[in-house]
DNA sequence: GGTGTGATCGTA
DNA sequence: ACGATCACACCA
């Protein structure tokens, strides 16, 4: 990774979550993996904006539970969940304390230890599905559960920028998997046009 | 490119 | 009962 990357500021998350979303576009997400010792990175291509108690397709919309206290926290941490009896999704919180936004991260590019990645994604055909998808993300990354929390502005999970600024035209669409009636009709995706590790979905601007 | 289905279990 | 999913089978 270039030596310029820096940790994004806390500042940099405390904003609505459709604005941080596409912002986020192009930073590298960093897990400095205690086993390893090795930095595995991924360049983010594709998130997705969730409202807090004003979005029916949120986990924050019946308020604070116990799995989404994350979200009820301070911006610029981690937010993970367990879903569909096996897969890890993970999230940046948004916003002010309490609001509860925040932004799905559904999939990166892989930048560095990439070996370590195919290793994990064995599953994974082709290079381009590595990290196609937000539970195949967090898999690549060695995201779980224990990482729910975690200070993305100084943790051994963190989003820094290495001077790829984000698209200068996001490319935008409905958000996925979300039953009809519960939010689906929101634009609240966005993805880095043309960019093959985007996952299922729209991945360029004209269909 | 697309559709359909089973896996698997914490949460509400 | 239902997921902010994935991989595979199959069809086109």
């Amino acid at each position: 990774m270039a030596r310029t990357a820096r940790a994004l500021p806390r500042a940099f998350y405390a904003r609505d979550a459709r604005e941080l979303a596409p912002a986020l576009l192009n930073k590298v997400l960093v897990h400095d993996d205690a086993v390893t010792g090795v930095a595995v990175a991924a360049r983010i291509v594709e998130v997705e904006a969730y409202c807090g108690r004003e979005d029916s397709g949120s986990h924050a919309y019946r308020g604070r539970t116990t799995r989404n206290a994350t979200m009820f926290g301070p911006p610029g941490h981690l937010y993970v969940y367990f879903t569909y009896g096996m897969h890890w999704c993970a999230n940046v919180v948004g916003h002010v304390d309490g609001d509860a936004t925040a932004v799905l991260l559904r999939a990166g590019a892989p930048l560095s230890g990439v070996d370590i990645i195919r290793a994990r994604r064995q599953r994974a055909r082709r290079d381009r599905d590595l990290c196609s998808g937000p539970a195949k993300l967090c898999e690549a990354l060695g995201i779980t559960g224990g990482l729910d929390g975690i200070d993305l502005v100084r943790g051994a999970v963190r989003i820094v920028d290495d001077g790829v600024a984000p698209p200068a035209r996001s490319g935008v669409s409905t958000r996925i998997g979300l039953a009809t009636g519960r939010g689906d009709a929101h634009p609240w995706r966005f993805f880095v046009p043309g960019d093959p590790n985007v996952g299922p979905g729209p991945r360029r601007v004209n269909g």
